[in-house]
DNA sequence: GGAATCATGTGAT
DNA sequence: ATCACATGATTCC
């Protein structure tokens, strides 16, 4: 099977900073005890400090020490902080415009439950591709009722990440189709392209559990994060906080439903299917850019 | 405090 | 049936 594509078609900006941005979240999440400076971390990467920082700032819109700080576990705890508030239920509303806060990414989602995947699974048709993206590499996959995967890999390991995707519906038909598929990847990444009136549409193809936690998800806003026991609560099942984990890692939609913003019930980052580091950096971009 | 240990629901095999 | 989990609470030092 042949995945090769030219990826400097794309326009998009951010696309080749993240690898550089990768190994500095990587460097200071192993190392943040010492604190590494600038100049040491600049050096261990071959690359100038201003140079280094320019780079960073311009990805995260957060200079690395600040960047640092929104990813310890001490900010983690105060997106947390829900003051009773029911906050699955009434953060629905906030999406929009909150003066000096840049919306949230608009989605309306379409279910697709287990039995009618089953019964359209032989008909139905992925057109898939990847792209540059803030976070590497992205694959994106499309029905013709909206976006149904969205999914990252590292340089050189498109076709682990295709596997890894197309297992998860091994009865659609695949084709490659970049043209189809380019169109999502500036909705997505894109702020300015964030609107109401043009919401981005969303095929969540799982069980009927999975769904029920993806949806809950979907109305954590920007800047917040929620426990995994948080989403059991939610979704009235109180005591599947490990189940939800579970589900939570199999989300097909990686960012869109932002699986990012749950966390362990202290504040840490727990586990991420494609990586940690990403993790941080999913939250790290949002925080520069909230 | 922190390590070890349980209770736990879901989905894949 | 059994097993692996992106968890969380409890129980030991």
């Amino acid at each position: 099977m042949n995945i090769s594509v030219d990826l400097a078609v794309d326009i998009t900006p951010d696309g080749g900073d993240y690898d550089i941005v990768r190994q500095v979240i990587e460097i200071l999440s192993e190392d943040y005890r010492e604190q590494p400076s600038l100049e040491i971390i600049a050096s261990r990467l071959n690359q100038s400090p201003t140079q280094l920082q320019k780079v960073f700032t311009r990805w995260a819109g957060l200079s690395p020490k600040a960047f640092l700080q929104a990813v310890t576990l001490d900010h983690a705890k105060r997106l947390l902080r829900v003051e009773g508030l029911p906050l699955l239920e009434a953060a629905i509303e906030v999406g929009l415009s909150g003066p000096g806060r840049l919306h949230d990414l608009f989605v309306t989602h379409e279910a697709m439950s287990p039995g009618e995947w089953r019964a359209m699974g032989a008909g139905l048709t992925i057109r898939y591709g990847f792209h540059p993206s803030p976070f590497g590499h992205a694959l994106v996959m499309a029905t013709d009722r909206g976006l149904a995967g969205l999914a990252f890999s590292d340089e050189g390991c498109e076709a682990e990440c295709l596997e890894d995707m197309t297992r998860r519906w091994p009865q659609a038909i695949y084709v490659e189709d970049r043209e189809a598929t380019s169109t999502y990847v500036d909705r997505v990444f894109r702020q300015d392209r964030w609107s109401a009136d043009q919401p981005l549409r969303v095929v969540l193809i799982g069980t009927d559990f999975q769904i029920r936690v993806w949806q809950s998800l979907l109305r954590i806003p920007l800047g917040r994060a929620v426990t995994y026991a948080d989403i059991a609560r939610d979704i009235g099942q109180p005591t599947a906080s490990r189940a939800v984990g579970a589900a939570v890692g199999r989300n097909p939609l990686s960012f869109v439903v932002p699986c990012h913003r749950a966390v362990g019930k202290d504040g840490a980052l727990t586990g991420y299917h494609w990586g940690l580091t990403r993790k941080r950096a999913m939250l790290g971009w949002e925080a520069g850019h909230a």
